[in-house]
DNA sequence: CACAACCGGTTTCATTTGTAACCGTTGTCT
DNA sequence: AGACAACGGTTACAAATGAAACCGGTTGTG
């Protein structure tokens, strides 16, 4: 014990930070480029393209992400008519969120890309590696708990 | 092909992002709570405490970290008394920066903290996930490029 | 030796984020 | 019904981040 036999490289959070930091970019360079897109945004993006018209709290708990994140992400898709908010009759507080056309466009390019990325960056690691490898995230992540 | 089979828990840097939220949740909670740093400060605090006295910009390269966030990493650890700098006598544009006994108090108290953090989150997996995770990471982070 | 390019590091400014207070709507309790 | 907590979502303000300009110090080149 000790942190004499510490070192960063082996520390998960350190290491997992690095590696998402790494394997995020190419992918946030392209969605920003093309799109002026934020990180938040494509994921609001995409869970409306994956999942249907929702809510900002569902998303919100979907994503685990703030709701002041989700709002500000929202009103920037709206701006750019990605999307689009419509009323809910049964409760006046609820936005039923959904993509555009346009949004729908968008998503499909992003979708597109996203899979290249993913499989460029899985060049380095073998099949097995990348099942074994999502077992461990999804566990680490706690989505594996959160979701159906 | 397409967007069809795409799905959010399965995209490696989404999946990425969240597990390494999720791993550096309770240690960024602790280390801000009783040393109110931040993220760059605790990392420049343990390229410090673990590799010895150095500059910033071996800091930057290391950590792959911008040399602003740096810069003002090192402002914050200075003001808290947990590092100082000197100045080089060869290169006096470069400062030698090493922690002060105080800064070594609290790196390695850090350090052990952190270990029983990782400890805790490796619960969820078996000892040879653990060694395939840390090399794919590894391999993704690009970590294994850089370094000795 | 003068001058420009470069380097380590800081500062400035615009953008992004986090926290908390806030607004209108709905549900609850009596 | 009326008071009040809770909820969906937004806004305001402070703190953190990123990009680029900047400041000395150093190196290289004529």
């Amino acid at each position: 014990m000790g942190a004499n036999d510490f070192q960063l490289p082996h520390f998960l959070p350190y290491l997992l930070n690095q590696a998402a930091e790494a394997a995020s970019y190419e992918f946030q360079a392209y969605y920003r480029a093309r799109y002026g897109m934020l990180r938040t945004e494509w994921r609001v993006l995409f869970h409306l393209g994956l999942y249907g018209d929702m809510s900002a709290t569902q998303i919100c708990e979907l994503a685990s992400l703030h709701k002041t994140k989700v709002s500000r992400a929202v009103a920037a898709l709206e701006k750019k008519r990605y999307m689009a908010r419509a009323e809910t009759e049964a409760d006046r507080r609820i936005e039923r969120l959904s993509l555009t056309p346009m949004g729908q466009k968008v998503f499909r390019d992003l979708s597109a890309a996203a899979e290249r990325f993913e499989t460029d960056l899985m060049g380095d690691l073998s099949r097995e590696e990348v099942t074994h490898l999502r077992r461990a995230l999804l566990k680490l992540s706690g989505l594996d708990q959160r979701r159906a």
